[in-house]
DNA sequence: CGCCGGATTTAA
DNA sequence: TAAATCCGGCGA
């Protein structure tokens, strides 16, 4: 997939409405964030390459993972040229197979929200963990992404939870979703854009 | 080596 | 609004 060498805010718009599948399980990518390299003081990258943001570096098509809050785990897709760091992180999708397989691995009983609405839903509902870090995702078995048709709208808007970065790159508008989907957090601070 | 705080989720 | 809960990055 070419489209991922290219910036991560590109990138990011191209993966929307493509398919992440591990075993039955296939979700449909509904939302997500871009994040440059050390220049973005939003990025894991800002500090420059470490143990932890090694695969940031590598390869586009590798998967990034790394634990958040003591409690989850979040998926990111590697994107640039080999050397550069950047990666989008998957903030939300909508599950097109394997749903009773994604509700088994939910914590709270609750079987309500059928989609994955947050970064650690997502890595969740695919059953994921370090073990993933630095998978090849354009490679056949375990984790794969998957092409898909594009999008009917696209909204945009700044990223999540991220007070600590410079107001410059808080104002950066990496946030997309699917305007179609309902699997988007806070809509509300998303407006549509052209591709 | 110890401390601080985070690309979150959930429930009250 | 806060608690759950762990590890990376930084300063000492």
């Amino acid at each position: 997939m070419r489209h991922l060498a290219g910036p991560a805010e590109v990138a990011a718009q191209a993966l929307l409405g493509q398919h992440l599948t591990r075993e039955d399980v296939i979700l449909r990518i509904t939302e997500v964030e871009a994040y440059g390299g050390p220049e973005d003081s939003a990025s894991h990258a800002r500090h420059g390459r470490t143990a932890r943001n090694g695969p940031m570096w590598g390869p586009p098509g590798r998967a990034y993972l790394y634990f958040c809050y003591g409690m989850h785990w979040m998926l990111n897709v590697v994107t640039g040229p080999e050397g550069t760091a950047a990666a989008v992180l998957i903030r939300g999708a909508e599950v097109v197979a394997g749903l009773e397989t994604v509700l088994s691995r939910r914590k709270t009983g609750k079987a309500t929200p059928q989609p994955c609405t947050g970064p650690g839903k997502v890595a969740q509902a695919l059953g994921l963990d370090r073990t993933f870090d630095g998978h090849d995702l354009l490679a056949p078995g375990g984790l794969e992404l998957r092409p898909a048709p594009p999008l009917a709208q696209m909204l945009a808007g700044p990223r999540l939870g991220i007070g600590f970065a410079s107001l410059d790159d808080q104002a950066r508008r990496w946030r997309f979703a699917d305007a179609d989907s309902r699997a988007v957090l806070l809509r509300k601070a998303l407006t549509p854009v052209q591709f």
